[in-house]
DNA sequence: TCTGGGGTCCTAGGACCC
DNA sequence: TCTGGGGTCCTAGGACCC
């Protein structure tokens, strides 16, 4: 039996989250922007519509965004990540067969689940999620994932489909003129490296590539890839669901700086903070890492532009926050260069390990004492921010400057995830 | 002046082994 | 000094995703 999966996408997310709570703005023109208030990372249909490009640098669209008096929000993790996880448990309510495939985006495997007419199945699930939790979706449901992808946006794109547009009931005709009308670039697995390649060679639509011999599409775009997206169009399934929560192979922390510094102590109190956070995340994960390093790096827009990788390993794999603060900062002392300019840092981790596993040095000899200090340190750690906040305690090196943080201006209250932010309703009799 | 923050997978090539 | 197939492991870089 061939496979059918659903993909249930949510429509302009970030800015959707923003409107739960700010209803006047449902037809206003409105932007999300990172961390940095840098650039555009969402955008309303009516933001779309006045041209503003995903990921557009906020200072070159100034005076679009002043001359529609759009609306701009600094982004707002805290509120999309709980906002998420609602439509999750929505969702596994229809079926457990699901993979959260990003924090917009999952898919559902269909197979089995008695449904007779699927592109109403999607448009009840449509209704649903608008109704419950108040966010736009668009389902997409077909016999290969790609081809999932392509359905929801067909069914984002044309508003007769009332939200929902399935491959499954479509001739053969009808499929192929879905493929044709669809540039490659479109396509889920080609990006703007492959697209001009693509098309070089005389491949410009989704059916153009469907129908290519398989031999070329392995030269043009890859052996393994190539094979896999001729065969997702034509309805043969490559990519499964993949429901586990997998592990992460790494765990990145970064930030754009909110101005560039030369400072030691700045870049020092950043490195501190990031090594923090991603510290935090593998010991929420019970594991430890053999290795990681430290990305740092110039403005990629001015002259000169540099970049330094000062990698690490651990001979004790770790995830204690201060062993890997001081081992960076080691790093940061031995190559910063005064003078330079420095724009943006990355942490990173990797190599992991579970926490419950052996753990010996090359002698084969492991010492339970300090380990067993290090893990308590961390708890007490943990468990104090978790009682009292968010960083309430956290390692000297942080605080050494604030000047690093980016600026978050338009950023709109955690109406979901703090307590001292909850909307406030007043009622009249 | 001002351009995000996370991730994954694949491939080619070099070093090394028998 | 050169010949040769067959294998593994590692790394850097490229490409993609949201």
């Amino acid at each position: 039996m061939s496979s059918i999966f659903a993909l249930i996408d949510c429509n302009n997310f970030f800015v959707s989250c923003e409107r739960v709570f700010r209803p006047d703005l449902e037809n206003r023109p409105t932007v999300v922007l990172s961390s940095n208030d840098g650039c555009v990372v969402a955008r309303s249909n009516q933001a779309k519509a006045l041209g503003i490009p995903m990921g557009a640098p906020v200072f070159k669209y100034r005076q679009v965004l002043k001359d529609n008096d759009v609306v701009q929000f600094s982004a707002n993790f805290e509120l999309y990540g709980d906002i998420s996880s609602r439509i999750t448990s929505l969702l596994t309510e229809l079926t457990p067969r699901i993979e959260v495939y990003s924090v917009d985006e999952s898919f559902l495997d269909l197979q089995g689940l008695n449904i007779t007419d699927y592109a109403a199945w999607g448009r009840a699930v449509k209704d649903r999620i608008q109704r419950e939790i108040g966010i736009p979706v668009s389902v997409g449901i077909a016999p290969t994932k790609t081809l999932a992808k392509l359905a929801s946006e067909q069914a984002k794109h044309d508003e007769s489909l009332g939200g929902a547009f399935s491959f499954l009931d479509l001739s053969e005709a009808e499929h192929d003129a879905m493929l044709q009308k669809t540039p490659v670039k479109d396509l889920w697995g080609v990006g703007w490296r492959l697209n001009p390649k693509l098309k070089s060679a005389g491949v410009h639509t989704a059916l153009d590539l469907s129908r290519l011999w398989p031999a070329t599409a392995r030269q043009l775009v890859g052996s393994k890839h190539g094979a896999q997206l001729v065969a997702e169009l034509n309805g043969i399934s490559c990519h499964g669901l993949e429901p586990e929560h997998q592990p992460q192979k790494s765990i990145m922390r970064g930030r754009t700086f909110g101005e560039d510094t030369d400072q030691f102590h700045v870049i020092e109190a950043a490195i501190a903070s990031l090594a923090s956070g991603a510290a935090y995340r593998l010991r929420h994960e019970h594991r430890l890492a053999r290795s990681g390093g430290l990305l740092l790096n110039t403005s990629k827009h001015k002259p000169g532009f540099r970049s330094w990788w000062l990698p690490i390993t651990f001979d004790t794999p770790t995830n204690d926050s201060g062993i890997i603060i001081s081992r960076l900062v080691r790093e940061l002392q031995q190559h910063y260069q005064p003078g330079q300019q420095y724009h943006r840092a990355n942490v990173f981790l990797l190599d992991f390990i579970a926490e419950d596993a052996l753990q010996t040095d090359l002698l084969g000899y492991v010492d339970t004492t300090i380990d067993e200090r290090s893990r308590r340190r961390m708890q007490a750690l943990d468990d104090i921010n978790k009682r009292f906040g968010k960083g309430r305690l956290g390692y000297a090196a942080e605080r050494f400057s604030a000047t690093w943080q980016p600026k978050r201006q338009l950023r709109s209250p955690r109406y979901t995830s703090q307590w001292s932010e909850l909307p406030t309703v007043r009622l009249y009799h």
